[in-house]
DNA sequence: CGGTCGTTTGACTGGTATCAAGACGAGTGG
DNA sequence: CCACTCGTCTTGATACCAGTCAAACGACCG
């Protein structure tokens, strides 16, 4: 069990807050590949994740899941469902093992409203949600498979060539087959380059990023 | 010009953080149809909207505009901007005469940062923009054309009968043609009836929720 | 009664998914 | 060292949803 003494997220807070924290909340252990909550189920607690990483997805007509981000500790989870006391809109599923605080709602709200230091820590971390949920609404609505394929080669580079094909497909919610495609298309064009064991070895960035501004 | 003293927004703000707030900001009028900010635009100041509406949208590659949704009076205004220190993510447009506070954010922050009402403003502001933007993304990325327009007949009858189709077809993100298409087989469905002047006279609520649920 | 704005309808297009088959490449066991 | 196999990637044919373009139609207003 983590302590939550010895976190930054909560090392402004008091002894006496944290000890009031400890006392209205539980810790608990997942492990890779499962869920903390489905999209529709109702916030039953307010969620700190503590270690690992979440990937948060909603589902289509077709049952295919479309992956909206990744969370990485230490983070508040979905506490737009708790302030709003709406369903999950979202689920979320650890990518790795994890650890999350689950923190009674109602007795927060009673305790921590006025809490100073925590009514920062929730205006960042709603902040920074907002920013993250714009960013997707931009990639998802704005741009097309081409342009989402190019920002992708361009800003996570890394990510790109150390993943297959088929993770990075499902990561920008196209298929494979599309993938594949709009990089043959680009190698034709002279906008990137493998070697020959399929590592980029040249990406045109002034042309990649015209695709997608 | 608006006295701030009179608004409920405001109401739990001390005398001294209003005239606080009032030396760190001006109020300026705006008529209907223009803009308060462009998509990608720096933010520059802190908005409140104290009366009035906007109309928010995003424009895609092909100078399409996307609507996102409205603000009415009284509302931060793309607050996420100023804390994230990011470009404007969509455009704003008044759609009818309004009048924003606009604050100067460097020394908002000095002076409000830790101030109690001002958080909590701030935490109810960005959860409820966070409710917003993630039912804009659910709408647009989970939704079919037939399936929005199911839901909007459904939970927006009045506005549904009292506006003109292309205006409909523009909150949906659609095109007219799609509409009166998808509203002619929904008819032939007998999923709703017209009377002879297009108004909703009979609507299936309950298969129409099955369309998008 | 003519003009304008909005709606409807039809034919076509475009982007991406889907389905199916083949090609490739790395690791494995004979 | 070869051949087999499995996972992955590629390629092609086809389908589908919604947008585009164009024309006809309708309704209301001055």
């Amino acid at each position: 069990m983590i302590d939550l003494d010895k976190l930054d997220f909560f090392s402004k807070l008091t002894k006496e807050d944290i000890s009031k924290l400890k006392s209205i909340s539980t810790q608990k252990s997942y492990k890779k590949g499962e869920i903390l909550f489905y999209e529709g189920d109702e916030p039953r607690f307010l969620y700190v994740l503590l270690c690992g990483a979440l990937r948060v997805y909603k589902t289509n007509a077709k049952s295919q899941q479309i992956f909206l981000h990744s969370l990485n500790a230490i983070t508040f989870v979905a506490e737009l469902a708790n302030f709003e006391n709406i369903p999950y809109p979202a689920s979320a599923e650890f990518t790795v093992d994890g650890e999350v605080l689950k923190i009674d709602y109602e007795r927060f709200v009673d305790e921590f409203i006025s809490n100073k230091q925590m009514s920062l820590n929730l205006v960042r971390s709603l902040s920074g949600k907002l920013k993250i949920l714009s960013q997707v609404l931009h990639d998802e609505l704005i741009l097309s498979s081409e342009a989402k394929i190019a920002k992708f080669i361009v800003e996570n580079a890394e990510l790109f060539n150390s993943s297959k094909n088929v993770n990075i497909a499902s990561i920008l919610n196209i298929t494979p087959e599309t993938l594949s495609r709009v990089l043959a298309g680009m190698k034709k064009d002279g906008l990137v380059r493998f070697d020959e064991h399929k590592s980029l070895i040249y990406a045109d960035e002034q042309k990649l990023k015209q695709i997608y501004s």
